[in-house]
DNA sequence: AAGGCAAGTTAGCCTTTGCTAACCAAGATT
DNA sequence: AATCTTGGTTAGCAAAGGCTAACTTGCCTT
């Protein structure tokens, strides 16, 4: 079966970490996302399992090409979605929860159709 | 522990059973979900236990003031995020059918934003 | 060398929520 | 009366995905 929700999750979260740090390990994504060890170990195996990451010897972690992928996509439209509640008055961190959720969800046609309304205006 | 998804899905759909049909019993709420009996069986026995619906004698469920209430949300929810979607140019179902996973993620302060956006323009 | 810390893994539990198989009970039909 | 159909329930399975407890491993320090 294809990814789920909470593999989306967890490359989202490999791909933000490892934006500002070099060598991501299972422990920081279990210290951001506020999980514990075992359920990142597990997840880690899983995906890597399934082609999306690999985990070098010493244990750091990265995105394959499809992880890269869906890990880009997902956090794309968490960003926009974000910033498209914000622009409709919400406040920033309730902005980022709902579209923590909603990034999931949504299908590729109604994300185009919101990213195009809110790129063009506003 | 408060409702679940699955929860708000089976209310809002007795909901939606009530205004077409008079007496809606589990059997209709299985036929329109499409699950088993059995799952709705049991569903129906915990919304019950948690005073979000009443089944009497012959198995005719109403939703109890609590239970409509949420349901009504969930509805509302539904249909206006269905219309923001199709107003961006997504077709109908596909709008329809994540209208149906974002309505279970949404705060209330973005659903209002949402609503107040597109309440007043278009 | 001996102990201690840090990172990961193993084992196994729990909840949610779908499923099937099989059964029960009540009316309707033959 | 005997059987069939309808609606519902019981029992128990499965997958996803979180958790804790406890172990391993390797390094670092004393």
């Amino acid at each position: 079966m294809s990814i789920q929700k909470s593999g989306e999750m967890y490359l989202e979260t490999i791909f933000v970490l490892q934006a500002k740090k070099s060598g991501v390990r299972s422990l920081d994504v279990a210290e951001h996302m506020n999980f514990s060890k075992p359920s990142v170990s597990r997840a880690m195996k899983l995906l890597k399992g399934e082609g999306y990451i690999d985990i070098d010897k010493d244990g750091f972690i990265t995105l394959t090409p499809e992880g890269n992928a869906i890990a880009a996509k997902i956090y794309e439209r968490h960003t926009l979605l974000t910033q498209m509640l914000v622009r409709l008055g919400v406040d920033a961190e309730t902005a980022s929860e709902d579209a923590c959720r909603i990034e999931h969800d949504i299908s590729d046609a109604s994300f185009a159709a919101i990213k195009a309304y809110f790129s063009k205006q506003g």
